[in-house]
DNA sequence: GTCTATACTCTGATAGAC
DNA sequence: GTCTATCAGAGTATAGAC
């Protein structure tokens, strides 16, 4: 047994792959630069995993479930526009709190996301599409602003993501001395008050066409 | 010389290593890959290309500079809300025309940028900031809302990008037959226009804050 | 459970014939 | 200019001692 140890070490050699698998892809990252994160021997830690790709696939195992709480959080009986800022808040918060785990999703997606296309298709498209019939839902009842409800929930995802995915790019524009999520909430906030606020100008004719899109 | 054959295998390998280093990332990507790709054997890649790094720098040398013209293109002496929107749409269609290019460029700075750090900092910056402050002075003169600059830049990027780099779930969220770009350019066109109209409410004492931030 | 030594495969690059 | 054959190094994984 021992289990004190092993799971100490297990949540070791997770801890160090997450950092490698994050920093360099699947491909770019090895067994050596894992070992050497995590402070133990390259056969030692195959005593602990089953090869490299046992290694990444807990790894995505431990995310993938965590990653889909915001959007199961959205209530529907709570108020729309409170609850789709609560939901980017809670996106943005977890670009702040887990950025590496935010580049190890964005890796996969990037190279066609190819040990995720099962969770994909099975367990987010259809939360997706429960949560988008919500939206338009509220859309229809005037509840929010009619906007296409896929691309609400896009563009929530590019938006917070973006600031632990282009981290690099960031801080390099920025300077080093800078939070690269500093003033992200408030813009945020800003942006997404305006977007979903409903009855945006009061009987003027404006262009917002209603026909029916997607 | 026989330059006419030699423009044209140069293309085509660069073609050819396009496909691949945005679906693998450098390292993922193989010189085998590239020259199965191309049509042409591994060493005849090695007689045109002085290396797997090389080939990689050629494509980005490329990529680069045309990858800061829409930026350029925002012109100072134009109408500030048709000039954002302009540029918004530009980025938008390069999304569209260019997302292998796209989703090189991701690869590259969600793994640190290795080989891109020094243009960032010698030419993407001093061009980020040029623009940000243009935005600043247009928001100072009420000419548009007073957001934060680098943050409204910063989600024109990931909202654009975000259809080329993501594109592997989109398509799968949302169906094989569907274009993950339909209605992206309506849902955008809305969103900028809310967020960048100068005076939301007449003299209702919001909660913008324009306190002395970055 | 952990290590040293090593087998085996993949991949970037070169030699040399044509 | 293009190919076949091959080398050298890196990287995953295993054997076996302790």
């Amino acid at each position: 047994m021992t289990t004190r140890i092993q799971r100490r070490n297990r949540r070791r050699i997770l801890d160090a792959a997450l950092d490698v698998f994050s920093a360099q892809g699947f491909r770019g990252a090895t067994l050596d630069q894992i070992a050497e994160a995590g402070g133990l021997s390259k056969p030692n830690l195959l005593y602990y995993f089953d090869g490299k790709e046992a290694i990444h696939r807990a790894l995505l195992t431990d995310l993938l479930d965590t990653w889909l709480d915001p959007l199961r959080a959205l209530d529907p009986a709570g108020d729309p526009q409170t609850e789709i800022m609560a939901y980017m808040r809670r996106k943005l918060q977890m670009s702040r709190d887990f950025p590496r785990e935010s580049r190890l999703f964005a890796n996969e997606i990037l190279q066609g996301a190819p040990r995720m296309e099962s969770f994909i298709r099975t367990e987010l498209r259809p939360l997706v599409d429960d949560r988008a019939a919500l939206l338009r839902a509220w859309a229809t009842a005037g509840r929010i602003a009619p906007v296409d409800p896929y691309h609400l929930i896009f563009s929530i995802w590019a938006l917070t993501q973006h600031y632990a995915d282009f981290d690099a790019q960031i801080r390099m524009i920025r300077g080093d001395g800078h939070d690269p999520l500093d003033g992200a909430d408030a813009f945020l906030e800003e942006l997404y008050a305006r977007l979903i606020a409903p009855a945006p100008q009061k009987a003027a004719a404006g262009p917002r066409a209603v026909t029916g899109g997607a």
